[in-house]
DNA sequence: TATGAATGAGAATTCATTCAT
DNA sequence: CATGAATGAATTCTCATTCAT
C-alpha cells in the first residue's frame, strides 16, 4: 500500500514511520487518538512507541515541533517577499490550508513542553512579529496588532469551520476571509486591552 | 457501620448541583472529564448522576440546552432593541462574556442530540439570522454574512484567547473587536464559498 | 390494555401485579431479569417491589411457589383419573406445555428457599411419587424409577429444546415422547446407580 | 514502591492458565462468571485477561471451542468403531462424563459466534449426524431420530441431575440410561413434530 | 532495536437495596 | 402503602506504561 520508503536506518525509519501514524490519528480521532491507534498505523508493536518517545505527551510534542517547524520555515521565506501585506495573507491562508489543527498546539505545548518546542515556538513568534511588522509598514495592517495576536488568530478559521456539520471544505477562507478585513487599516477602532504576552 | 447518611436533599437541588457541576469541570478539564469528577463536585456519588442523566452525553447534553437556553433568551431580548447594529454587537459580547465554551456545543450537539437540543439550537439560528438581518438592513453589517456565519464566529474569540499563557481574562475583547471590524460592511471584498447550511 | 381488574385492595393488586410481572420478566430475560425491569412492566416503583418482596431472591421464589401450586392442583386432580398410564403422561405433558422454566426453579429453591417453598415442593415429590406408583401398578411405567426421577427428568424436553436455532414452539413433543418411551417397562435393562434422595 | 513483578510466565501459559480458570469458575457459577473471578484464579491481572481474549464473550467461544474440539475428536474416533450402536452410546456416556455444561454451549454459540464457533460447531453436526445413521443402519437406534436430535439430547442428563439435592455425582448415568432406552428401536411409537434444522 | 506480555489506575454504567417523605 | 432519591459494590473494558527477552 504505502510507497516503497527510501530504506533509511530501521530506527529512523520507524521514528518517521511513527510521527506520520500520529499525524494521521490526530487528524482522525483528535489528539487523544491512543497509542495503540498510532502503533498499529505504523505497523510497530506499542512498546516500540516508547522506544522513540518517552511519553505519549513527548509524542505530541514531537508532532507539533515538526509542523510548525514546516509552518517556520514557510514564514521565513515570506520574510523577503516583495508585497509585505500580501506575504502575511498568503502565511495565514497557506497555515490554515494544511488545516492541521496547529491551534491545540499553542494549548498543549505548554503542558508537554520540551527543549526543541520552545525554541521552535520563539522563533515562530519572531518571525510572526517581523512579517507584522513589514505587512504594517506597508500600510497592509492595522498598527495595533502585534505578532502574538495574529497567532493567536491564525487558529480560528480552521477551528470555526470545523462545527459546521456539512460544509464544503474549504469554509475556512469564508472566516479567514473576515479576520483579514478586520486586520485592514481602514475604519477600525483602537483596540481594547493589551496584546498578550509571548509567555 | 453504616456512614451518617447525606442529610436528604430534595432531587432538584441535587440535579441542579450537578449541572453547575459538570459545567465547571468542562470548563477545568474540558468536555471530558469524568463522571467521577463530577460527581465529587456535586458531593454526590457516582450512581447518582446516572440517577438523572441517562448517560455522560445526556448530561453534556444538558448542560449545553440549559446555557443555549440562557442565550437564546438574550437574543431574543435584544431582537427588540433600538440599534440593530449595537444589539448584535452586544449579543456577540455577552455571549463571549460567559466564557462557556459554546462553542464545541455545536459540534457535540450533532452527536449527543436529543429533542430539546435540536429544538433549542434550531431556535438560536433563527434568533441569530434575524439579529443579522436587522444589523444588515440598519447598515451596520455586510451583506455577505449569514447568521450561521456568525454563529460559527461568535466562537472565536474565547477560544482563540485560551491558548495565550499569560493573559488578562479580558483578552477574547481584542479578538472579538477585530472580527467585528471584520463585518462591517466598508471596505470588504466579496466572501469565498458559500455560507454554510444549517444541517 | 390489561382488562379491567377485580379491584382488590390496592395492596394485594400491586403485589399480583408484580408476580404476574417477574413471570414475564424471567420469560424474557431469564432468571436474572431486574428489578427495575419487573416493576416497570408492574407499573410500580423500584422501591414497592421490596414492600412486597424482602429481597430479589424472595420475588423469585413467590413466582415459583405460585407455579408449581398450579402444577400440584393439576398433578392431585390427575391422582384421580381413571388410567394411571395416561394420567403421568398428561402430567408430563401439560407441565412442559407450560413451558415455564420449571427446572431452574428446583435449583434455585435450594438457595432462595423459604418455609412456602419447601412445604410445595414436598407435597409435589409426594404426589409425583403416587402417580408414578399407580402407574407403576398398571404396568404402564417400568418398576425402577421414583418419583424424585421423573421429577428430574420432567424439565428435560423444554430444556433441552430450548437450544434448538430456529425449531418449531412445539419441539420439547419429541423429547417428551422419546423419555416416556424410554420410561416404559418393555426391553429396558436396570437403570445403574440408585434414584437421588429427596433432600 | 513499585511491587515485586510476577516472574514473567510466557504468554501461551498465561492463555491456558485462563481457560482452565475460565472452565472452572463457569462451573461454578454458570456461564456469567466474572472476568474478575476468573482472574483471580488464574493468578492474572483482570487486563491480563483482555490482551488474550477480545472481550467476555471471545473468552467463552474460547472455551466452548477447545471443549468442542475434544469431543469432536473423540466423535471421530468412534466413527470408526466396530460395533455403531455402542459407539453411539458411548459417545453420550463420555460426553456427559465431561460434565462440562456443553448444553449451553450450543446456546451462546449463536450469540458469542466467531468463525471458529461455527466451524467446529457444523463439523459436530456431521459427525453426530454420521454417529447415528451407523447406528440406525445396525439396528440399534430408532429411524425417526437425527443427529440434531441427538446434539440437543446429549445435553439432558447432566443438566438434569444437576437439579438434585444431594445426589450422587454419577446420578446422571441413570438418566442417560433412560433416555438411550427411549432411542432403541423396539417398541417406539412414530416422534410428532420434526426433527429441528441445524441453523 | 524491537516486541509480546503484563498490569494498575481509571472509565462508564448497572443493580439490588435502603431511607425519608 | 407507595415512592423518588441516593448509594456502595460490582462489572466490563481501555489505556499508558514497564519489563524481560
Amino acid at each position: 500500500m504505502t510507497p516503497p520508503r527510501a530504506p533509511r536506518s530501521d530506527g529512523l525509519h520507524n521514528r518517521a514511520a511513527l510521527l506520520d501514524a500520529a499525524g494521521a490519528a490526530y487528524a482522525e480521532h483528535g489528539f487523544d487518538a491512543s497509542i495503540a491507534d498510532i502503533a498499529r498505523r505504523a505497523g510497530v508493536a506499542k512498546a516500540t512507541v516508547f522506544h522513540h518517545f518517552a511519553s505519549k505527551d513527548a509524542l505530541l510534542a514531537a508532532v507539533l515541533v515538526q509542523r510548525l517547524q514546516k509552518l517556520l520555515d514557510l514564514g521565513e521565506r515570506l520574510l523577503e517577499a516583495e508585497e509585505p501585506g500580501a506575504a502575511l495573507m498568503e502565511f495565514l491562508a497557506l497555515s490554515a490550508q494544511q488545516r492541521q489543527q496547529n491551534d491545540l498546539a499553542f494549548a498543549r505545548t505548554v503542558e508537554a513542553a520540551g527543549e526543541q518546542m520552545n525554541e521552535v515556538r520563539d522563533r515562530m513568534f519572531t518571525v510572526l512579529d517581523a512579517l507584522v511588522l513589514r505587512a504594517q509598514e506597508a500600510g497592509a495592517v492595522r498598527r495595533d496588532v502585534t505578532g502574538m495576536d495574529v497567532a493567536l488568530l491564525m487558529c480560528a478559521p480552521t477551528h470555526v469551520a470545523a462545527f459546521a456539520p456539512n460544509a464544503e471544505p474549504d469554509l475556512w477562507r469564508r472566516y479567514l476571509a473576515i479576520i483579514l478585513d478586520g486586520l485592514h487599516p481602514q475604519g477600525a477602532g483602537p483596540l481594547p486591552g493589551q496584546a498578550p504576552p509571548r509567555h
